[in-house]
DNA sequence: TCTGGGGTCCTAGGACCC
DNA sequence: TCTGGGGTCCTAGGACCC
């Protein structure tokens, strides 16, 4: 199994096409312009942190001439798919794992030296540097991949694990959130038992790695060792969401504003369905106001529906939207984001209406009002701690007894279930 | 003044059914 | 103080990934 990876993708293709870049500074900006979300190797050295704030980087961006793009995915896309049909030819499977890496099922006699050969054919072809690990298992070609990219100059960019004379001493090098699967908190939690590195993570219990972890632990645990847990997904699976959400450059206040940009989020998320030749059965709509002006006061809500009937069309979609965006919309506010979820998707092929699919209007308790009221109680109603509230209903239609709220995580009210509440008893 | 936009999987618990 | 046992469906939340 290999994982290959291009280097600083999204630099690496504004450069291909750009070749004065060369040697220089570079970096690709998220969009809204607002982060940083790729470097080249001569931004990573100069301080440039991913995921930085640019107008924090302004100072060092002057100082050292770096060159700046917004970021251009009909690009990077159209780059991919180059470097993936090259892939493919080299592969008996591939797996397309994002826009920048694919896992590869490899032929047995497939050497670190023919990965050489195919990581120079990919720069020649494409001009876009890759990175190539192998292993015995996923993890263990991402682990190698990482050992290649943080050795450059030693491997040249390939490193094969699988044939590696001292495979555990680059897991002892290795810290257990620089495994894929193993992020802050899993960190956290694995150095509690007192596991640290890679190896030692290798040589846990499995029985105490399952009891804290649950089953993504072990499964972990058990790639570690050279026990294939994670499959090659060579077809990728019908989507199972569709989101499109954005900042606005300025905040926003009225809810003609929101409207206006809401609009252009259904419009994208359901030409996206409706692409994937699918139908959305919920949708849900969120606003949130600007969460690092700590000084402002701040509201944050979400609201979902099941809709009627299945669709993928905008316009209906749009109503929906709307009307659900009026349940959640509150004036005062300085509004920095909005955003549409289409979710619990299905085959626009595979669906046949029901029988037992007609229009059958449900009671309704105006949750939003009570919401409302409630924030009122809790105190300031300028900083409501209840964000989200949403109706129990079960598939007999019946409709459910109580509700769930949600408050701000780091509201002393914080609380994910408030059957307690006397007005829920009111009805 | 400026702080991204997508996704996935797993688990827990409510609310209902027989 | 005790309070069945087996399900399903749904939502929220946490954790991860690029």
């Amino acid at each position: 199994m290999a994982l290959v990876d291009c280097n600083n993708f999204f630099c690496s293709c504004e450069r291909a096409f750009n070749p004065a870049l060369m040697g220089k500074p570079v970096v690709v900006l998220s969009n809204n312009d607002g982060c940083i979300i790729s470097r080249s190797e001569e931004a990573k050295a100069i301080g440039i942190p991913m995921g930085a704030p640019l107008h924090e980087q302004q100072e060092v961006i002057s100082k050292h001439g770096v060159q700046v793009f917004s970021s251009n995915y009909t690009l990077y896309g159209d780059m991919s798919a180059r470097v993936m049909s090259i892939l493919r030819e080299e592969a008996l499977a591939m797996e397309v794992y994002s826009i920048d890496e694919a896992f590869l099922q490899l032929p047995r006699n497939f050497s670190e030296e023919h990965a050489r050969v195919l990581r120079a054919k990919i720069i020649q072809w494409t001009g876009i540097p890759v990175c190539i690990g192998i292993g015995s298992t996923k993890l263990l070609a991402k682990l190698a991949n990482r050992h290649a990219k943080k050795n450059k100059t030693l491997t040249g960019g390939v490193f094969d694990l699988a044939n590696y004379w001292d495979p555990e001493g680059i897991m002892a090098e290795t810290p257990t959130d620089g495994l894929w699967g193993v992020g802050k908190n899993l960190a956290v939690r694995l150095k509690g038992m007192g596991v640290k590195t890679a190896l030692e993570f290798k040589q846990a219990d499995p029985a105490s790695i399952r009891k804290s972890m649950g089953v993504i632990g072990e499964r972990l645990l058990r790639e570690l060792n050279g026990i294939s847990c994670l499959e090659l997904e060579e077809m990728p699976p019908d989507r199972k969401g569709v989101m499109a959400s954005r900042s606005f450059g300025s905040a926003v206040e009225t809810l003609e504003e929101l409207e206006e940009a809401l609009a252009n989020h259904v419009a994208r998320a359901s030409e996206k369905v409706r692409r994937f030749g699918l139908l959305a059965t919920r949708m849900e709509v969120f606003l949130q106001t600007n969460r690092f002006k700590k000084e402002e006061p701040q509201y944050s809500r979400g609201i979902g529906i099941t809709l009627d009937r299945p669709t993928h069309a905008s316009a209906e979609l749009m109503t929906a939207a709307r009307a659900l965006l009026k349940r959640i919309y509150r004036p005062g506010y300085r509004y920095k984001k909005t955003g549409v979820q289409l979710v619990n998707l299905v085959d626009e092929d595979a669906y046949q209406p029901s029988l037992f699919d007609f229009d059958q209007p449900k009671a309704r308790i105006d949750v939003d009002k009570i919401v409302d009221e409630l924030n009122h109680r809790l105190g300031d109603p300028k900083n409501p701690v209840i964000t989200r509230a949403s109706q129990g209903t079960d598939r007999s239609g019946r409709g459910g007894k109580g509700w769930k709220m949600k408050a701000e995580r780091h509201s002393p009210h914080y609380t994910t279930n408030w059957r307690e509440l006397p007005v829920a008893k009111a009805g």
